[in-house]
DNA sequence: CGGCATCCATTTTGATACTG
DNA sequence: CAGTATCAAAATGGATGCCG
């Protein structure tokens, strides 16, 4: 195998490119972030990769300590990815890249061609949802958003979106679109503005329902990261007087 | 000209990186966050761009309101390239990133063929020192780091990276190299450590040095984002329960 | 089937040369 | 200095094949 390409800088925001910096590599880890999932799982959510970029992009992660291949109980023998610490910690750090993309790029609605999912949105919430208002709370969500329906799990001061179907009862269901989470997210409108115009409904737990709702918008605000007025004001440094 | 090719799905990241995904886009946004640059300072900081990919991605980032193209004045007209408030919002976002690499990826001395400027490392921590411990003080340091010489600038509770050359005076001169500043930045060791055991030397006003060296620890504190034991309880999801 | 590897048409990228 | 033109090399995407 020729060697893998690479910027050849010192410096660290080139380093992790030369890990994390091709086609596919960081959306792989996104969906990574709702749980392990299986090669098929990956292939479907990432329409377009081409199976055997998937398989070179997961063996690419692996060798650098990002992922880990597990191989499931025999009762249903199945390769699941999942992230490692590593890999986690570098979810973290792509969520601010993410809420850049959805408050500068996600004012026009969703069109016809862009595929959707509820967990692509959570998860960069989630993972720093971190419940520190009701600490021993436990509570399970369930998110229907356009076609796509995810479940939020909090328990032991933390927060998981979890993809799939799952059996378990839900306290509290959310209905909403994908225009409005995104509004939401960007910081164009706020959740309660939302509420009240109906363009998110809720039904269960009331308490529950309150609860989610109030640890959704602190964290939002916590998130918002807009553009102070900072300037730099020292125009154009010389870089190199002309003094030949 | 055809269409830019896309990721096609609804969500923040996603759209972030039909943006900056494409290879030295966000490295040229990291140039200009130490203030504008002229096209021959970009093609010389990235090497290996080849000129056209460069104008092409400059292009780019101008049309999605990224950066600004500005005609510098008469007596000097040339072409520069300037950070809008968006291009400095994502600069911002691409700082876990970076911190994340560094954590990572820069454990390994810097090869012989890696480039390295000081500016690099400097512009993840300098953006977000907002001088709330001395607010009116004014201060000016140069960072000689192997080869490479930077500024940073503090005043009005604001730190800036500038680089090239200045005839203002400084008011302390720090020195030390590439494989320390790594290891500080990436938190394998701290700044008091490496100034205790020499890797890190400084000169001039020993007031406005300590100020410097407090700043820059609480700083790196605050940025650590090390992972905690936090992990998914639920090990694979049944995606797709098998009832075919 | 799920989990890839192989082959090939298109795009992107890198390196160099060239121009106003 | 600030790019454009050109061409070879690498990366990507799609389709298909293979194997338990």
């Amino acid at each position: 195998m020729v060697r893998r390409r690479s910027y050849d800088q010192y410096c660290g925001l080139a380093h992790a490119l030369d890990v994390v910096g091709e086609r596919w590599t960081l959306l792989i880890v996104r969906e990574l972030m709702s749980g392990p999932k299986r090669y098929s799982d990956l292939a479907e959510a990432l329409a377009g990769i081409g199976t055997s970029l998937l398989a070179t992009r997961v063996r690419q992660l692996e060798a650098e300590g990002v992922l880990r291949r597990r191989l499931l109980d025999p009762p249903n023998v199945h390769v699941a990815y999942e992230l490692t610490d590593i890999g986690r910690e570098l979810g973290r750090a792509a969520v601010p890249l993410a809420m850049w993309g959805a408050r500068h790029f996600t004012d026009a609605p969703r069109s016809a061609e862009e595929s959707f999912r509820a967990e692509w949105w959570l998860v960069f919430l989630a993972d720093s949802l971190n419940a520190r208002q009701s600490p021993g709370l436990c509570a399970e969500y369930e998110f229907h958003v356009d076609d796509s329906v995810t479940r939020l799990r909090i328990a032991d001061g933390h927060a998981d979106v979890l993809s799939g179907t799952h059996d378990t009862p839900v306290d509290a269901v959310l209905h909403s679109d994908s225009a409005t989470v995104a509004a939401v997210i960007g910081g164009r409108t706020t959740i309660a503005d939302a509420f009240t115009a109906g363009r998110i409904q809720g039904e269960g737990d009331p308490e529950k329902l309150a609860y989610l709702l109030d640890l959704l918008n602190s964290q939002l605000r916590s998130m918002s990261g807009r553009s102070d007025g900072a300037q730099h004001r020292d125009p154009v440094a010389t870089s190199a007087p002309d003094d030949d």
